[in-house]
Formats: structure tokens, sequence, C-alpha cells
DNA sequence: GATGAATGAGACTTCATTCAT
DNA sequence: AATGAATGAAGTCTCATTCAT
């Protein structure tokens, strides 16, 4: 009796596959990761918690990711280019800075209050990620670089427009702004109680920009 | 003829006097702790390193303070307290909110800038000051809570006399501030380069307060 | 005006005074030793908590004993020597053995009742007195050896009596002896309840000695 | 033809495999405890000294004792099974009680000079280990509990059948036994030199029992 | 002589990382 | 590839002892 294997994969397939399986695994690695060390800080998180809670062994988390560090930063670096994508769609859309710069802050906000991820956990030291790490990695560096270029466009055509105060020096907006949309700046934002993303999103953007200047997405 | 006793120091000078040294003991732990805590965040320091930055023993250092936790608080403490000591004084003088703002902001700038300490350290969870540290301690607690007090109040006038946007709640408009004034928030604002902490202030004080707001500081 | 000392002291009474003195403190030592030993046993004891119950700094404690170990090699010789001369006391008496046993007993349980001292602490290593430690003291050591050759000569003389089975070796008669004798002895008959060292003193006496054997304390 | 799988272990004999090499590590711990705490007293053994002596590196040790207290607990627990499982046995046997208690004292001395182990370490404190310590472990606590009923069983019974003094508390006969088969006690029984297990079994019987009453193990 | 601040060796314990199975 | 037992560096904290005042 013969055994009838399913069709003799071509080696590229399989390849692909176990390249598939390889990257879901990561994923959930990192998924855990960024629950644990959401939950507990980088240092007080456990590579031991991280593996259970993604189900495997504590062993296979170095099949995936070098090092502790290493694990943070490819967090890091997956938010950011979550991020970085995000900007570079709706900055090429036809609408008022200020309208653009809410929709950054809104989508900010709702993934920060789904938990999900937070992002631009990088840009802030939030975790105790200090700048010698961020240093080390190139890609990394590269990415938030992006990241600040893309605000500084923004924020730029801002000025130019009239939208955004001129006589401010664009990096100190950028800082602003950034501020604004980290980690840390997110939580105390909650301290006003509860409060909808999107109210969030108007109410930082009233302040952020000129209180004169033209209305926006709500009422447009 | 009478002895005249070598001045018998009082019992109360000697008090002083050792409670004196103790004091100048514990400052220097902590400006040690400070710098090392600000070098290599919370849990990369080693009390090792607080001590021989000290220039004194390990052991030194829980003679002052019980733990390295509580060092941490301590520090926080010390720097809390001296922003409301800060804030305090400058709120009652005769001026607009937004000069006000502003001189807090400069106070804090620039003693950032001085590296002497990072005001509102706690915050910011930079360092790694869990939200429960905070909770178990109830000055710490209270000492946040005022100065929170303070700003709320600054602010809310600000709101009434029209400096402010008063349509926008006033815990946001505080917690926007606070962010701006942290320590993460000024290493962001450092991005822009070599800047005073004066102009610094007027910057961002320029982004909080409405463009076409009254003047300020600068050109009153 | 003139103070007036109280008539020179001769040298000799001023000496004897100051030693008398330094006897007394260092009795005040032994004493709060004991009670800090007893509450927390020899290594969870500190020199610290010593020194504050006898009311004086911990560096005065070094003045009389060179270190926590001569302390408690201090103690127990005092304690020894204590027990010795009641022994050698009794042990003249014209008494039946098994009568001066009991005495000894009575003594022993009673000294233990009052919390006073353990008698016998060394014999037994309950505070975690190694029997290195004991050898490296020849003064201890002798006054050990001595309170032992004393019981021995007891029971030797109540086995040549009768009183005692003489099949027995005595060194074995003279172990069990020693063993009821030692405190964690002690604290083991305790378990029997609110007993009155009197009564223990005859119950132990009626286990040690043949139940046929003449009678002795309480029944003449 | 068919593939013999090399004899695929059943998850349950895998699980049992693992199983065991837990369990030896474990007891070779506990052997390496038992002798330094026994060389050197629960204070003075280092849990470095325990993993070198068992060949392992000082992490491991703690993949199988919380901490240092709960390795004492252990072994002491281990100790006090094994002297339960053995009265249990023996105290069903048709014979007198002192052929039982003799049974007791041999099988005691026996381990004791054997080095293997210290039965009742833990009803008496030797080591150090405090009384709250063990009313801290109810498991300790009973198995205590447990081995001091069954011995007060058999010297109860003892005494109805008139081998013991019925005139005597039981407890207190049973704190009297406890003295002599506990380390200190035998520590001391020693002195009087090289003396086999058995004889010490026989002298401390003859003790024990009033001389008058039956004949016993040596004569049958 | 008395003090108690300072010292620093050393203890327990944690946990990222390795590697034999 | 996955596992998880083992490792051992490193950290915090204690406390006996010293010594300048």
């Amino acid at each position: 009796m013969t055994r009838n294997l399913p069709a003799a994969h071509s080696s590229s397939t399989m390849r692909s596959l176990k390249e598939r399986q390889r990257e879901e695994r990561a994923a959930l690695i990192l998924a855990a990761a960024q629950e644990v060390f959401t939950e507990r800080g980088y240092y007080d998180a456990s590579i031991d918690e991280i593996a259970a809670r993604a189900g495997i062994a504590k062993g296979t988390v170095y099949l995936h990711f070098a090092s502790k560090e290493d694990l943070l930063v490819a967090l890091v670096e997956q938010q950011i280019v979550g991020f970085l994508s995000f900007v570079d769609q709706i900055i090429g859309e036809p609408l008022t800075v200020r309208a653009r710069v809410e929709q950054i802050l809104l989508n900010v906000y709702t993934r920060m209050q789904e938990q999900r991820n937070q992002v631009l956990l990088e840009l802030n030291n939030r975790i105790g990620l200090t700048k010698s790490v961020i240093e080390k990695r190139e890609n990394l560096q590269a990415h938030i670089t992006q990241a600040m270029q893309r605000i500084t466009a923004l924020l730029e055509e801002g000025q130019r427009s009239g939208e955004l105060d001129s006589t401010v020096p664009t990096p100190l907006l950028v800082a602003t702004f950034v501020t604004l949309v980290s980690p840390s700046g997110y939580e105390l934002l909650l301290i006003s109680g509860q409060i909808s993303p999107a109210q969030l999103a108007a109410y930082v953007s009233r302040i952020f920009f000129p209180r004169l200047a033209a209305p926006s997405l709500q009422q447009a």
C-alpha cells in the first residue's frame, strides 16, 4: 500500500511555507512581548513570561530574537514601520495640514486605547530604551529618522500655508507634536478621565493649532 | 577664678551639626544617584556605582536610604518639592498667566540644561518609576497632587482671562503642559540643536498660547 | 569659688572603682546579649540590638568583647561557671545521689523558668555554637570539662551505691543527664504544659532513676 | 514492512523519566545540603558551597528549592517522613513496647552513625530552625505532630502495660524520649567513645525503662 | 572611654542566555 | 526546530568590625 503524499510541494513553496510559519511565530512572540513590556516595563518583564504568554518555550524565543534587547528593538521597529506607513498614506491626501495632523492623532490614540500597541514607543524612552541602544541599530535609527522627516515635512507645509506659526523653528514644532503623541504623553492626557480618542485628537489639535485658524475634521 | 569651659557647644548646636553633616551626606548621595540614574536609567544604575560616584562605600548609602527604590523616591520628591516651591512663588506674582507660565518653563529648562536636576522626573515614568511605586508613598503622592493643583489653578485662570482656549478641558491643558515640561519632552525639544532655555521657553509658550492672544515676556 | 572634690581617692581605690565599673558594664552587656541571643538565636541577634538593649553604643560593646563570638563564649562561660559553682556546693552535701541530682535539676529548671539564663547553653549547640568554636577557647573547654567531671563523679557514686544502674557505662549516664538538663531538652519538657520546676525535676528524676530504687526528695 | 518506531516512549514514560531525573537532582541537592548544614550549621552554610558540593551551579539549587529556608524545610521534612514511616511500620509489630522502642532507637542511631541523615533534626532546633519557621509550614507541622502522636501512643501503651512508669505524665516521657533521639542528644551520647548503635540503643533503653522490667532485644 | 558613621566582605537571589536532548 | 534545565554574572542588602571625633 502506497502513501499518497499531498502533492509534493515545490521546494520554493515549502520554503515559503516555513518562512511564513517562522514569521507567524515571530509575530506571536512580538505580541506577547508587547503585552508584557507594557504591563511590567522592560526590566521587570521576563523572557519566561513572554514565552509562556506566547505559548512556547523560553529557548524558542532565542531562535527568533538574539537577545532581550533585540526583542525590544524589533517591537519598536515594527511599530515605527506601522506608524510610518500610516503617515505616508495620510500625508498624500488632499487635506489641510490640520486635518492630516488630526488623522494621525486619531490613529495613534485609537491604537493606544485598543492597547494593541504603543506607537512611538521608541521615540520616547519610556520603557528604558536608552539612546545608546537606538544608536546601535541602524535600521531602527533609519526608520525613526524617516518618521521624523515625514512629520517635519508635514509641519513645514503647515507653516508655509499659515496653519502653523512660522516663527517657531520647525524642529520645535515637531518635538512638541511627538511628545503629544508618545505613550507618556498619552498617559498624562488620560488624566482628564474618560475621553474618546476622537475627542482627544480634536482637543490636542485645538491646542496645537492657532485658535483662530480654520476649523477641521469635526465640522468640515 | 572660674574655668572657662571650651565653648560648651549647646546640645542644640551639636545636634544641628550632626544633622547638617547627615543632610550633606544625603545630598551627596542624591546628587550621585541623579547622575547615575540619568545616565543609565533606574535599572541599569547600580548602588555600587552610585556609591563610588559619591566617594563613599556601598553600605553608607543604606545608612541614608533604606533601598534603591527609596533612593529614587527621595530624589523625585526633592525635585518635586523644588518645583513646587518655585511654582508657589511665581504663581502669586502680578503677571499675566502667559508670563507666569513662561517663567516656569524658563526655570525648568534652565535647571535641566544645568543638568542639576530633572524636574518633574516623576510626573513622567522615564526612569521606570512605576505608578505602583508612587502610590505606595503618600508624601510623594501628596506633593505630586499639589503640583498638579497649582498648574491646574494657573491654567484655569488663563482660561478665564481668555489667554487660553476655554473650550479645551483644563485637565487636557495641564497634561499638555506637563508633557512639555517633563524630561522626555525636554530631550525631544533639544533635537532642534543648540538653543537657549530662554528661547525654548519662548517658543514653547508661543505654541501653547493662542497666537493672537496678548503678547508676553518678550516684548511687553 | 572652689569646687570641693570628694576626697582624692587613692589611686588603688580609683583603679578598683574603674575596674568595678568596667565589670558592671560587661555584665550589663552580657545580660542584654543573653536576652537577644535567647530571643533571636545567635545569628539573628545583632550587635546593634544588644547595644541598644544595654543602653550603650555599638562601639562600646567592642571595648569589652573582641567579637560577637567572644560575647557568646563569655556568656556561655559565665553560665558554666555558675553551674559549676552550684554543683560544687551541692555535691559535698550528705545526701543521696538522687537527692543531689534532683537539687541540680531543680536549680537548673528554676533558673530556666526565670528566663534569667539558659544554663549549659554551651554543652548544647542550640544557638549555633559549633564545636570548633569551643575548641578554640581553652578556658571554656576547661570549664566544660570540669563540669562534666563533677557530673561524672556524682553519677559514678550513684552507680557504686546502687542508686543507678552500674551496667550502663557512666559516660552514657552523664550524656543522658546533660541532655535532660540542656535548653533544648528543657523546651521539649515544657510541651507537657504548665508544670513547675519542682515537678519537672521530680519527674525527670523518676525517669532517670530505677523506679524501684530508694525513694527521694518527695517522699522522704 | 512496518517501521519499528524507537520504542515510542509513552508520554507517561517520558514524564516519569523527567520526573525521576528531577527527583534525583533534588535528592542530590538535599544530600549536599545535609552535609553542609551538618558541618557548618544553617547560617554558616552557603548556597554556594551546597551547590559546589552537589556539583551543580548555584542557580540550579533554586530550580528545586525556592529559598535557603525552603531547602532546610524540605530536608527536615524528608527526614521526618522517613522516621514516621519507620515508626509506623515498627509500631504495629507484636513486640513489647520496650522492644519496639529499642528498634526505633537502633534505627535512628544507625542512620545517624552512617551520617546519612540526622533524624529528627527538626524536633530540635540545633540548626537554627526557629519555631516560627516550622509554624509557617503546614505540612511540616502536620508531619511533626503525627510523629509525636505515634511516640505518644507507643509510650502510653508502655505505661498501661506497666513497662513504663505510669505516674509520670506521658508528655514528659515523650519529651525525654525525643531528646534522647535528637541529634544534639546523639552527639552527647557519643562522648562515651566508640560505641555501636546497637549498644547505644540497648543502654539508652536500659536507662529509659525501669530496671526491673522485662528483658528485651538483647537476650530475648 | 564612648560614640556611631563608615566600611566592605559576603550572603541570597534573579534571570538572560546557552546547549544537550 | 523546539525544549527547558542549567548556568553564573551581577545585583541588592546586611551587619560585624573599625576608627576618627
